[in-house]
DNA sequence: CGAATAATTGACTCCAGCACTCGGGTTTTC
DNA sequence: GAAAACCCGAGTGCTGGAGTCAATTATTCG
């Protein structure tokens, strides 16, 4: 059980965008220094969340990405899922039965689909400012998950 | 971000033998069977399983393998720590500082921690019988750990 | 203009580790 | 003693992640 290099180093470049953006862009060679990733590599991640329209491009001199929202407006799932290809954990994990046993749903089935939402509910609920901001993310999370579903006010 | 088959395999296989046994034990050829995976690999799970001390074996005609305790005893977490080396997403999750930038905690530290912790504490609250019983997962996980802060009884 | 800077793109290599298989054991029961 | 099962170590194929490379386009600044 483990996550791929390019989800967490989208993550620590984004937070390092979020953290030394003055408005001016940040280009990838900073990013690569600060962080100590290739810079072919980070290309490759970034060609990813501009597609996902998470971050915007600034060609020439002086030019680099900055973030295309308010750090407060993206949640670390979404960068994640832009340079990862599959949030889930098992193919039987979702909706789809394919990938389960014999063409029905597994034993373990609900088990798998629970353990999703509950990391996607986790990372969905802490934004890219959370982070950066060292808030106590636990904490973070619950409020928001409890204010979802309790939009009018919350409750004592 | 994914598990290995090896986690969603042990798992597979111990909720058949919680759901089939009679007390007598369950050979793998009726699991590989039921369960749709070669007895081979399984022959290698099981013997991580019993290492685990979480079965426990008999040979011979009749043989097969049992649950070492009740099944409400046995968390989903043990099992696939049992077959899986590492159940941490990054490798600095954790205390451990190595694996983050140049030496140092990287910015993105607190998340994968807390993302391990809040996973661990889900699949460690769930138990075999919680699955094999179909409860409602996410409702049985958050009741488990509301109680594991308040032991002395159940608030209102 | 032209030179320097940076993003953009696509193809390509390398390899660890997963997902198995295989071939032999040994133990136990009938 | 034959069959049913567990036991164990070695070996293999290969996918996908991790990272490199090279060539191109766009922008700014002097």
């Amino acid at each position: 059980m483990k996550m791929s290099t390019k989800g967490r180093y989208a993550v620590m470049a984004m937070i390092d965008i979020a953290t030394h953006s003055d408005g001016e862009p940040v280009s990838l060679a900073e990013i690569a220094e600060r962080q100590d990733i290739s810079q072919e590599y980070l290309e490759q991640l970034f060609g990813k969340l501009r597609k996902a329209k998470l971050v915007e491009s600034a060609r020439g001199p002086g030019g680099g990405y900055r973030l295309a929202c308010d750090k407060s407006m993206i949640p670390v799932a979404k960068i994640i899922a832009a340079v990862d290809e599959e949030l889930q954990f098992t193919r039987c994990d979702g909706d789809a039965v394919e990938g389960c046993v014999k063409g029905e749903r597994c034993n373990a089935h609900d088990l798998w689909s629970s353990l999703g939402r509950q990391m996607m509910a986790f990372l969905s609920s802490i934004t890219l400012e959370d982070v950066v901001e060292k808030r106590n993310l636990a904490l973070a999370a619950t409020i928001k998950q409890t204010k979802d579903r309790h939009p009018e006010g919350m409750p004592a």
